[in-house]
DNA sequence: TAAACTAATTATAACAATTATAATTTAAGA
DNA sequence: TCTTAAATTATAATTGTTATAATTAGTTTA
């Protein structure tokens, strides 16, 4: 439960100052339930902060990612997206209008331990993309 | 084998002019087992094509992507690398140096089929990425 | 509480990757 | 060889992101 609070917890532990901004930043994030760019969360927050730079933004987001309460997704034609880290679970990406939905799928902690075998590394996490049409643009498809 | 061939004929096919350019981009890389960026590969190819524009590089990149020759690779900070296509593997990254390796493994299929099942998606394929430090890095880790 | 210090924010400029545009050149079929 | 459409080039523009310096705001200490 109270995923705001409980990152706010870890910005005190880890001695990253609670500001306004930071506050607002986080909260955004965690309720769009969409992987909103940086672009996205300033244009949100342009009616409570209407002097915030956009540079606080990027600023902020890597400072949450650097701490591990954001994950940062990055595509190919877009720019940078960005995804509250909850529990551990994958993307399904529209190829046609990019929509991002979050999809739960557990262990693919052996996929990790048998690449760290066979090549060396020292291994962290991973990160899994499907991509495919979602029903919307599927339906809206010309036959 | 012989993968250029190969991919000579797809462009043939699918009605792409076969160029000096596009004929030395594919070349340069199926032989270099790396994933270049664009810049890589416009400034590998600077001694043969003095007057080559980086806007061919990317153009045909876009190109070789198109008729699925080519995968594009994005990651956070950097810019985006490009893969050629042979059969489906994974990538193990260096989060330290940047090194990319590839990795085989088989069998997500039913991954993909989950994800379609879940989420109403026509799936076409998908992308796994697993980070971590490289042999070379850990080793010169301080401790 | 006031002063001093440190960190965060802002505004702006700079940067780097990529894309768009228009003119020129080139490939491939008639 | 001529014609036509496509590709390339050179350049400018765009966009996302980062760096810089000045200002502002939190925090700590006296």
């Amino acid at each position: 439960m109270n995923q705001l609070k409980e990152a706010l917890e870890t910005l005190k532990e880890t001695g990253v100052r609670i500001t306004p901004q930071r506050h607002a930043i986080l909260e955004y994030l965690i309720n769009s339930m969409s992987h909103p760019t940086a672009d996205d969360i300033y244009k949100a927050l342009e009616g409570k902060f209407p002097n915030m730079s956009v540079a606080t933004v990027y600023n902020n987001l890597r400072v949450f990612r650097e701490v591990g309460l954001v994950k940062e997704l990055t595509y190919g034609d877009a720019s940078a997206r960005f995804d509250f880290v909850t529990t551990h679970h994958y993307h399904v990406i529209c190829e046609n209008c990019g929509k991002i939905v979050d999809f739960h799928y557990p262990g693919l902690d052996e996929v990790e331990q048998l690449a760290s075998h066979v090549t060396g590394f020292k291994v962290n996490n991973h990160r899994l993309e499907i991509y495919g049409t979602c029903p919307e643009c599927t339906s809206k498809e010309v036959h």
